[in-house]
DNA sequence: TTGTAAGCGTTATCAG
DNA sequence: CTGATAACGCTTACAA
């Protein structure tokens, strides 16, 4: 039933141990006897059992995701698993499973991190979620499993001992802002989500405040709108800040699900976009090409962050160039569409 | 550093086959040791090593999540991940983890499910995926695993020989359509999206014309819109069927995103809803609560198909009723807000 | 009720 | 270049 490498010894008439190393590509076999013993494998569709393997040589063919669950958060969400898709696919491609969870029982709030470790199952961890422990960092160094923070900045943890990959939330706010002053704005409503918790908008926000610097246009912290992270919460800035969008030119929404909810409020009110308020969004959800006009906005890099990660941890697992830290921000672009 | 059972047995003063009966409940050790023992391995941050278990056991903890990717398809890879969340939630909660793939390497082809089955990685397989091939059930059915079926109704195997829990889209076509003409109306519109694979809407259409019949209300082809399952078709049907909209009074729309563009557009072209058209929705997506009026929608019960799914998955892999099998249909229940 | 020992499918260390 | 053999950490007869 199972094929065991005993199984394939006896057909090619060697011993187990010849067949391991064959299937593993030891330099010390033949040529000849390597492509005869593989031939074999693959018409008797051998493939390794993942227990004894990782029994004898710590190689569970595992990594695991560690995230953090958003249910409420709707626009979040979206975008995160987006870019579970866009790792699945790239670990795929080299062979490796992927063992998606939380980092923390939503109940006990034990350690999945830990448990995974003691339990030996995976090869190493793809960190997307910003509130890991400090211990937690720790128990994975010591364990000398390979790890790489994306996406998420850690709140716990000095990034600078860190492999990462992350989106240059600074420029992208930057980037966003600075073409709004090219179209000629000059009072431009920064709008961003909320959240307790937001390293990220802080750096999009750092990133407008520096183009208006640039521009000699003035930073105004009324011109700073922290609302819900919604579309509703976009629908109803009419309600919420009549006053000062009379006044404005341009809005740079920090999530397009904030200006996605603020163009169909725009479009019943009968204030024309872009012609009266320039709009520029940020992340490049799916939902961008749904409104009218179009969403301009900025475009996170989830593919490149997805795939940089996925081959850095691949290539950590397989013991390469572990002597040095790999750092990126990858930039975001601005996509052009229809709302400035 | 790794805590064996071996260290624990020094520890304790016993064998390790003691230690191993011990943590395992075996009901041959008494009371007494199981206690002590139980003790000192949670002191001392104890886990069984996976790959050793597996091997000797064949427990590994794993369970496949297998789903199909709809890389350009926003409105269902919302859904299915909203489900994926459950999934992961309630095999949490059974101490299970979850490696989730597509069943069918992107490029290649080759299958995921073989692979697992022969590196003997996963304890079960919780189908997510329309598309598997007889071929593959037929591997797992051999291999002794269990499986479960959730949510997708399989193409290339008789349901009837799975274990599965589903939505019931007949009925929740059906109660959509009752609803609508016991507020009154009279003329309509179904509308669907254009896939070429297209199972569950049929079922919901087949509910909508019950729901017609029962009511004595004919039936008529030229009801029944074939549109994307995008935002922007939804919202752009007021100029691809202008004429019709006119003589309505209401739409079942089978998917939320196409719902959700058509109210945009209302919204926009001053139709109000529900006074001159009646609209309902299927799915209860999250971007149910952004349109304005709010949608009305079928609630896919996504959590009660998670939840159990995941249960008999784990009672199945305890081996647990397994003389029958568990075959359920989930009722889908109508949501009331606004658009109807 | 507990211990001893064999064995699961690999990899790795010896010899040859 | 290849073959015995031990070992990884666990479960499970079989003994005691």
């Amino acid at each position: 039933m199972k094929v065991t490498i005993k199984d394939i010894a006896a057909v090619a008439g060697v011993s187990h141990s010849t067949v391991s190393r064959a299937l593993n590509d030891s330099p010390q076999i033949s040529q000849a006897t390597k492509d005869k013993i593989k031939d074999i494998a693959s018409s008797m569709n051998f493939e390794f059992n993942s227990g004894a393997r990782s029994l004898k040589s710590n190689k569970t063919g595992n990594i695991a995701v560690v995230y953090e669950a958003y249910y409420d958060q709707f626009g979040s969400s979206l975008y995160i698993n987006q870019l579970f898709m866009e790792l699945r696919h790239y670990l795929e491609r080299m062979d490796m499973d992927a063992i998606l969870l939380e980092g923390y029982h939503p109940e006990t709030g034990a350690s999945n991190i830990d448990r995974l470790l003691r339990q030996q199952k995976v090869d190493g961890f793809l960190i997307v979620h910003n509130n890991v422990t400090k211990k937690d960092y720790n128990s994975i160094i010591e364990s000398g499993l390979p790890m790489v923070q994306l996406h998420m900045y850690p709140k716990n943890y000095n990034i600078n001992q860190l492999n990462y990959f992350l989106p240059d939330n600074f420029t992208g706010g930057k980037t966003a802002t600075e073409k709004l002053i090219e179209l000629g704005c000059k009072k431009i409503l920064s709008v961003y989500p909320d959240d307790v918790y937001s390293y990220e908008y802080n750096q999009r926000t750092k990133g407008y405040k520096n183009a208006l610097e640039n521009s000699g246009i003035e930073f105004r912290d009324d011109y700073c709108i922290a609302i819900q992270c919604t579309y509703n919460s976009g629908y109803n800035l009419f309600n919420t800040i009549p006053e000062l969008l009379k006044t404005i030119d341009g809005i740079f929404f920090q999530t397009d699900i904030q200006a996605f909810g603020f163009l169909s409020a725009a479009k019943v009110r009968g204030v024309s976009i872009p012609e009266s308020i320039k709009v520029i969004g940020f992340d490049d959800a799916p939902v961008c090409d749904s409104s009218i006009p179009q969403l301009s906005t900025i475009h996170q890099p989830r593919k490149e962050l997805a795939e940089r990660a996925c081959r850095r941890i691949i290539e950590l697992v397989n013991k390469q160039n572990t002597d040095s830290l790999v750092q990126e921000i990858i930039p975001s672009r601005l996509i052009m569409r229809g709302s400035c």
